[in-house]
DNA sequence: TCCATCCTTCTAGAATTATGGAACAAGAAG
DNA sequence: CTTCTTGTTCCATAATTCTAGAAGGATGGA
């Protein structure tokens, strides 16, 4: 992952109405949760929680799909392996001997 | 951890300088690395740095401890471990037979 | 004491991000 | 065709963050 990528979905992650429905997301597993539900769950105004879905869809960590009127988000829970692979790799690469060193993730 | 703290640390992260500043002392490992050497590697203004390196010691990403005139910032790995479990727990809680399924960390 | 090194804080302007009302778009139901 | 539901986009404002020059503080050596 470049580090660009990394930053971009850390971010993504790093405000607390993102985090939240990021990990309301993760609780709701593969089956996925309509923006409608999250609007209900977060009692936030539906444009502000559309551009922080928007966000999060941009970067790769949640995806879409449609379900006639209702649009259903998931976490992309490769999205957040990758970065959390990253945030590790290369541990120690400069210190000989540390137990946690690896090279990539 | 609590959400906000959370939010606030991959905040931090969340930032392409602070990144590499971070990536630059997990690559160091727990020897650590003086801001000095900080500056000769990503080549930015001192104050700039600074002020990075200080929103990632304010969320307890990074510690550091004075050598004389140097002061040497260390990554705090345990810090971002807490992190990656509470961006993974309890997931799919809400969704019987996840195979990744987890209460906490 | 004087000076150099190393890093922080002050300060301020530029740039970006967050928020939410209002209007809009698209599908479903009557 | 009208209306309801579901969600997005437009727009403007408020708030925060980023950047970096300049000044300041602390330590160690000559």
């Amino acid at each position: 992952m470049k580090i660009d990528d990394a930053a971009a979905r850390l971010e993504a992650l790093g405000n607390r109405t993102r985090l939240q429905i990021y990990r309301a997301l993760v609780r709701a597993g593969h089956a996925g949760m309509p923006v409608g539900r999250l609007q209900d769950k977060l009692k936030i105004p539906a444009s502000t929680l559309s551009h922080h879905i928007k966000a999060l869809v941009l970067v790769g960590l949640v995806s879409q799909s449609r379900e006639s009127t209702t649009l259903i988000c998931r976490a992309n829970f490769d999205a957040v392996r990758g970065l959390v692979d990253f945030l590790v790799a290369e541990c120690c690469a400069e210190e000989t001997g540390c137990r946690d060193a690896q090279t990539a993730a």
